[in-house]
DNA sequence: TTGAAAGCGCTACCAA
DNA sequence: TTGGTAGCGCTTTCAA
């Protein structure tokens, strides 16, 4: 490269970055530009990092559970955010590893900042992370970690927004849809709770219902609804929530009349369903705010951590409740 | 790290790669060990990939519209595949990057493969790739791209087995709805393209309707369904479907009877609408498979560029049409 | 069995 | 205005 421009290396250097402390002619600038376009020249990022010290990556380790439009245009507005802050986003796909094991596997890349959704990061993790230059360790999650910024994402209040409203509706025997699908333990077990605290020093009671994503499974458990004597039900999101519904519709079992049925994340789909689905609308934060967050913590990595509690619920009446 | 231990660098650097070709004693092996747990050390990864002169970084641009349930489970299956072989695979989030600009930002990382969904990689963008180092380039999109290898989805056979079910239905006049949503212009053209050519040669006739994915816009599509006079409709996907159907027999409008309604992909809640939705089930490349010729290229990357049709297209037919 | 040293590509400092 | 050069952390070759 240098060769065919017939200049140093560190000139190349100096043109390429537009170094501003040093002025460089303008024939040797464009010797340079274009020598470095015919050899189709690209930076070597792990040299520049590698002589810098940090780098300008933020990492994020992709969830391994498909995840719903939310997640994805709170992805979207980050990676949009960061760019805007010259950050470049990552998702590093590290399937398998679990705990500390996988904190060293992303500390291997040296990010400035690691941005981690849902649980499964510790305080040993954390540790080994700041060690290696994170100058930012953001959790979203459940609960906060220590060393760690936290993104509260307090699924309680789903459930809670839930229980409260179907109680209001004079509902007093509430099921609750407990998915089968391996990963979402992590949401459903607060948002379960947080039904069992709305109907707390209540006469309603609260009843579990173990579902599997499929037509059978909800048949099987809409044909022996009535057993069960549930007069509502909060059915984990707004797929679970058509999937029971239909079932409970071809059952002959009334919705609202017989049982009141409310799903969670506000989608479309609920909006297009007969009875119109009651849902939790579930604010996540803006991307926008979780980037400054870290640009704030990257350039002064020295403050107190930051624990937001950033997830909004609220209930949207429609006709099912 | 080497001073803890009193021991050179290069010793370390046996130790914790287990470098087969020399024999540390244990007392040392063991001291280097203590050394590395003690200090949280973590190998650097730009540096080994530096001295190195390859990784084992395999990268993706992050698709930059919301993702459905094919694809999440597409990626996961592809990023356990090659974690297997070995190797890492990283979302990069490049938004607002395009061509040969964005070509150039993955090329920084050096990967050793690169996996391109959607169009817009040019074959100037393979070059870019190749020179810097990447040993694979393989597309996933509609057509081939010059130097790249390619695993071609095309979506013709989506709307063309479409069109060949409604036309064995009958129907003669159909409509297919062309999503307004920016970013699937690339899906929804061949898919266009394919109900033209099934119905190419027979007295039917194709409408396209252009429907934002709101539900006014549906209502006031659905308003002026009569006057279209048709009698069929291919909806994009499912959940254009979903949306249309629903807008549909708002209007009175009977689906079958009426108009018959074709989703795709074959989502569950085709299943769950009644009638019973008929889709075009969309079969991906396994991520397996992918993570082989990925693998097999990585290791011999002089191969004339292999091109595989991998997109299956079958009509399941339920109710709706 | 271990250590010394070179060199990967890059940038920042200092000298010319 | 430009070039020489050191050194980031690592692996590998050669020497001890």
């Amino acid at each position: 490269m240098a060769r065919l421009a017939g200049v140093s290396r560190a000139t190349v250097s100096y043109v390429l970055n537009n170094t501003s402390a040093v002025r460089i002619s303008e024939p040797t600038r464009r010797r340079v530009q274009e020598a470095a376009k015919e050899l189709g020249y690209v930076p070597h990022a792990a040299a520049r990092s590698l002589r810098a010290g940090h780098s300008r990556m933020v990492l994020m380790p992709a969830p391994n559970v498909p995840v719903g439009p939310l997640y994805s245009q709170f992805l979207n507005e980050l990676q949009w955010a960061l760019s805007r802050l010259d950050y470049t986003v990552v998702q590093y796909g590290g399937v398998g590893l679990h705990g500390d094991e996988a904190a060293r596997a992303w500390a291997e890349l040296r990010p400035v900042a690691v941005l981690v959704p849902g649980g499964g990061l510790g305080p040993e993790g954390v540790h080994i992370l700041k060690r290696s230059g994170a100058r930012a360790v953001v959790t979203l999650g459940p609960e906060r970690v220590e060393g760690a910024h936290a993104l509260l994402l307090d699924h309680h209040g789903v459930g809670h927004s839930a229980g409260v409203h179907l109680l209001a509706q004079g509902r007093r025997r509430v099921g609750v849809v407990i998915p089968q699908k391996p990963g979402l333990e992590f949401f459903a077990a607060p948002r379960l709770e947080g039904v069992r605290r709305a109907v707390e020093d209540t006469d309603a009671t609260v009843t579990e219902l173990p579902l599997a994503y499929e037509e059978e499974a909800a048949a099987r458990l809409a044909a022996r609804w009535r057993s069960l004597a549930l007069d509502a039900v909060f059915a984990y999101n707004d797929e679970y929530a058509m999937l029971l519904m239909r079932a409970l519709q071809d059952e002959g079992v009334g919705v609202p009349e017989e049982t009141a049925v409310v799903g969670a994340d506000d989608l479309m789909l609920g909006r297009l369903l007969r009875p119109r689905l009651s849902t939790v609308h579930i604010e996540l934060p803006s991307g926008q705010d979780l980037a400054e967050l870290v640009d704030r913590v990257v350039r002064d990595p020295g403050g107190v951590p930051e624990v937001h509690e950033v997830l909004g619920a609220r209930i949207v009446h429609r006709e099912s409740s």
